[in-house]
DNA sequence: ATGGCTAACGTTGTTAGA
């Protein structure tokens, strides 16, 4: 079982993309985050021709997470992380899919900090790790999958100071996914590769794609029952290369049956 | 000290991303 997660910034934007994607790797779960739509716009139809079946949760403008399976629908468990009535953000969205559970995450960026958006950034962290002891407490495979917007440590970027100052590489920041980690989640990639330098994310600007100037912030984040399962990792850098990208890369692991 | 891209919204600029 192939899971995937990828930030695609605009999936009105990406459409083709994303389709050349998913014929081209197949994989059996997708998280996509970023959908910058609302549900109403959601390209379903594009997204069923593929033969995919697909749960979203939209948002006008910006953020939004959806999950799709391949000849398959998710099987929706959560929309939105509970225990904040005023948090309006399209962020979370957990379903099960072949026995699996799956989580689409989009951490807020946090940026700038100190600032509210900082600290609606470390809420939302204590939020999902909540969450997240409790599906620990189910022992069943689970993936929580999407962009962390973090950058666990200084092997996960091109150049320790690359991101000097921004609210991706705070000590609080690499602290809270610390803290999520030794709750009883592996982070895949790293388990997988972890002398390696791999990044999930370019930016559009500086020259960073040419430069290879990228970071790690994509994760797929595994409970025991799932960690146990889990073949090969990696990350789709290629498409991050063609016309109209994302600035994210798809990446993904295989679970073994 | 920053944002030189990109996308969306909506209208010729603003917000947001990371």
């Amino acid at each position: 079982m192939k899971i995937a997660t990828y930030n695609v910034n605009g999936i009105k934007a990406r459409l083709p993309r994303l389709l050349e994607w998913l014929e081209e790797t197949k994989p059996d779960v997708a998280c996509l985050q970023e959908l910058k739509s609302s549900d109403e716009t959601f390209p379903e139809a594009d997204i069923r021709a593929a033969g995919y079946g697909a749960i979203w949760h939209g948002q006008k403008g910006f953020n939004g997470v959806a999950i799709l399976a391949r000849g398959d629908d998710p099987i929706e468990r959560l929309r939105g992380l509970p225990d904040d009535p005023d948090d309006t953000h399209s962020r979370y969205l957990e379903a099960e899919v072949d026995g699996v559970v799956i989580a689409s995450i989009y951490l807020p960026n946090g940026n700038p900090q100190p600032g509210p958006k900082f600290d609606y950034k470390l809420k939302w962290f204590d939020r999902l790790m909540d969450r997240a002891a409790l599906l620990l407490e189910e022992e069943k495979p689970t993936v929580l999958a999407g962009d962390y917007n973090v950058v666990p440590t200084d092997d996960d970027i091109w150049s320790p100071r690359g991101l000097q100052g921004d609210a991706l590489v705070q000590p609080e920041s690499r602290a809270a996914f610390r803290r999520f980690s030794a709750q009883g989640w592996t982070d895949a990639l790293n388990a997988r590769h972890p002398n390696e330098k791999l990044w999930t994310f370019w930016d559009y600007q500086m020259n960073a794609w040419p430069r290879d100037a990228g970071f790690r912030i994509d994760h797929l984040m595994l409970s025991a029952e799932a960690a146990d399962r889990l073949g090969d990792a990696g990350v789709d850098r290629d498409y991050r290369g063609r016309e109209k990208a994302s600035d994210h890369a798809p990446t993904w692991i295989t679970l073994r049956p």
